[in-house]
DNA sequence: CCAAAAGTGTTTTCTCTACACCCATGT
DNA sequence: ACATGGGTGTAGAGAAAACACTTTTGG
């Protein structure tokens, strides 16, 4: 390797992983965090994260600590921000770039979560975490809102079958508002992106919900030709 | 300082800049870039960046950047996207985040551009740019495009006045195509952000046309009552 | 048979779009 | 007086919003 930028400082590299779940039972998006196992801050509450190591790409350092986590290795996972304040980490001057992922909460290793300390907690009832890991929860929630509008990430975060219900209750939590159950259905519906399926759900009412399956190949063929995704009903 | 972290590796930061300048003259968007004047990539067409210092924030690194480059010191910059790949920089591996900037073309300082080998480039006809550059380039412009418009920066490219023919034709520059002049003017106008002038530019036509200002505490007051800019014109 | 949740259409309102002529002025 | 660019309104189409009753079925 040359010596080419040797006059320069290097500094620590970190990944921070924003994680929400959607609770389809509690109908409330949640976010999981750990119990700091290390000092600085031990014991206090914090994102998952961890140090980018030599030779690995900063995408794939965070995918490695979302996988170690919670055992999921394929994964919609976006970049956020990055942070870089000086003294962000008491414990050094680290460089600290926040993804966030969307899960269904159920599709987490409870294993790995239980032995990693992690927890998920309810958006709306957060604890304080360290560092500047609110600031950043913060950030990935108002990215979130404007990212489910423009696009169906939203389907991330449930089951592979879904009931139309759930998926109008998951917006409502997201969006934290009421939308009209007509209008929502005629919107998502007029789409086309969504496969009904013989199958009801029919834990929760005795008429009993069809299930429906959301179908990428014709996701994709929209967007190819320019289709831009705009959920904003009532 | 503690050595808490002494077990992980350290990793060069940089910054590159993407800067946007609107000719008001041409109506045309156009990109600054540099001849690099070290290597590796000598004399190759790159993005102005710089290496994030020891106890520099990342931000500040950035602006240090833009202003050595353009004597600009007070700015609307935004970070964008973090590059992380191992090999994105042949001469080591260096994590970037770049961040992009919007300013007047004429707003710069001649001197500080020139005796850094900058230019000013249209972003329709720009050169092959070292490393992930151009790619960069691309993510910023779309980013840029959504910016536009959900938010009012727009005003950041032009003059603090400017005739509405202007922020036409600089939406015109963006979006890459025409604009019906009444519809823009009466959802502009509509948005009580602009401010009427008693004064007129009167160089381009003999008629002249009323020079406005962006209202920014209007602006603020709309904001923080939840008001989302939203220009999309015909 | 009734409670509980699923499912379904229509009307009104508003926003977006398309479109063409008059105005002011310097030469 | 005319050429040049600045400025203005309206009608029609399409999208968003408001709104309430019927269906199914397990207990």
């Amino acid at each position: 390797m040359l010596k080419l930028y040797s006059k320069y400082p290097k500094h620590f590299v970190a990944v921070d992983c924003i994680i929400f779940g959607y609770d389809i039972a509690e109908k409330e998006l949640k976010l999981l965090v750990i119990k700091r196992s290390f000092e600085p801050a031990k014991d206090k509450w914090s994102l998952s994260g961890g140090f980018v190591k030599e030779g690995e790409n900063l995408d794939d350092a965070a995918s490695r600590v979302l996988s170690n986590l919670t055992g999921i290795t394929d994964l919609y996972m976006e970049q956020m921000h990055t942070y870089g304040s000086i003294d962000r980490d008491p414990g050094a001057r680290v460089v600290s770039t926040a993804y966030y992922a969307l899960i269904g909460i159920h599709e987490i290793d409870t294993e790995k979560k239980e032995s990693n300390g992690a927890h998920w907690r309810s958006i709306s009832r957060l604890p304080e975490l360290i560092f500047d890991h609110n600031q950043m929860v913060k950030a990935a929630l108002h990215e979130l809102l404007h990212k489910v509008k423009s696009q169906p990430v939203g389907f991330e975060l449930l089951p592979e079958k879904f009931t139309l219900v759930q998926l109008q209750e998951l917006y409502e939590a997201v969006y934290q508002r009421k939308i009209d159950k007509r209008n929502f259905r005629k919107k998502i519906l007029s789409m086309n992106l969504l496969e009904k399926l013989d199958e009801k759900e029919k834990v929760t009412s005795k008429k009993g919900a069809f299930y429906y399956r959301f179908n990428e190949e014709k996701y994709n063929t929209f967007t190819t030709n320019g289709f831009f995704f705009n959920l904003d009903v009532t």
